[in-house]
DNA sequence: CGATTGCTTGACCCCCATCAATCCTCGTGG
DNA sequence: CCACGAGGATTGATGGGGGTCAAGCAATCG
């Protein structure tokens, strides 16, 4: 089982605020996790009585709505925290989590998070301004929504993939996301989605192979996503 | 100049987490401002540099996207606190505020904030609670942008003001919004709101009377935002 | 090699954005 | 006290974006 304290991935999020000791102390409680692609990590409504901590791979955080469809909220990946939030508020999970890869997570109990968030200010603070950014990002994602146009927001969300995640040796995104994944990102209609994707490539600003994508023309679809 | 120790309003935020010590030292320091109906208390962009506390009156709450239209993200009232997540994530503020109606609130600098986070845990972990309901708030929000039509959003906002804001003796709500106001916060056009504020009209759901909205068929409003 | 799942394209139509004209309301000044 | 003007509210007409249904196609898997 390998150790917290040398974990070089708790370096990306506000665990990297915890004494060593508090490490270690975690380090004894937490377990380790693999989940498949396309199984679920938890559920909308579960008490998760924990944190998830991302140790490799990508997942998507989905919340159905009252029409019965899946609406991505968020995409975590390599060091992002999961479950804070809930765990935070003292609510059930709002969302459900889904592995889009083969996905390796730490689990750390709800009352060791509690037990430094109460005596390592440090730590509080980190989470705190953590919680105050998604906030903001999550001002931006209502604002999107509510006025760009479907074409708008794919742009943005291509845009958004290509400065976030890696590319493979040969220029793909990495993440492999299903049409349907996409069409749930920026809120459309799979069929939707596919079009405006075609069109797309059609203008060069996006080559399409398969599940991979390659982005061309960034400073195109920035203006695209602002409103041309 | 009124007492934060004595002041009721603060009962409903977080501020009444802090000792009796703490609230003298900010009384002592705060100012209080009047700010005007349609006037704005702080614009996106700026620096606040501290916290508003809304003491009486509504205030909208709007963010301006690349198309140039105003989206309304939330609605403030006495007892809520504004500029907390600016401060927090030591950011310009992302977000413009506009008194719906005459505003009292008072104002309290960062150091002050900043000094009763490091030193109280107890504020500081009502204040993370605060934005962890705030974010769940908001991803409910996106979905609804994402997914509902504006006919079901138009529901689930008269819905939230007949369950948030208070009444006038004769049934209206209290809140007077313009139907700018309206269509900002679901996110359309002026006309499409009216439009469909007046069908809500003729299925007897609502009354209109100028400004004044009655809330006649809560249930019915109720099944129309989830989708019939 | 079927069969299931995901991708793509076509056809259709409704919701909603936009433009335009009119009406209403209210504050201001004559 | 009324006339007038300006901004908000309302209604009509119109066109396009995008949701939905359906059918054909590609790919993956047992």
């Amino acid at each position: 089982m390998s150790k917290c304290e040398q974990c070089i991935v708790r370096q990306l999020n506000s665990l990297n605020e915890l004494t060593k000791d508090e490490l270690i102390r975690i380090s004894a409680c937490k377990t380790s996790k693999v989940i498949k692609k396309g199984e679920i990590l938890f559920n909308e409504g579960e008490y998760i009585n924990g944190v998830f901590c991302i140790k490799d791979g990508v997942c998507k955080v989905t919340k159905m709505s009252d029409n019965g469809r899946d609406q991505i909220i968020k995409l975590v990946k390599k060091g992002d925290l999961l479950g804070e939030r809930s765990l935070i508020s003292e609510e059930a999970a709002n969302l459900r989590a889904t592995a889009l890869n083969d996905l390796e997570v730490c689990f750390i109990p709800k009352e060791e998070i509690v037990k430094d968030l109460k005596q390592n200010n440090n730590f509080t603070m980190s989470m705190l301004k953590e919680l105050a950014v998604s906030l903001r990002e999550a001002d931006d994602v209502i604002v999107d929504m509510a006025q760009k146009t479907v074409k708008q927001r794919l742009a943005e969300t291509l845009l958004y993939l290509h400065n976030n995640y890696t590319k493979t040796e040969n220029g793909a995104l990495e993440i492999q996301l299903s049409r349907d994944d996409i069409a749930s990102i920026i809120g459309t209609a799979t069929e939707s989605a596919i079009r405006l994707l075609s069109s797309f490539k059609k203008d060069e600003l996006i080559k399409l192979k398969g599940k991979d994508i390659f982005i061309l023309n960034p400073e195109k679809l920035k203006k695209i996503a602002e409103g041309f």
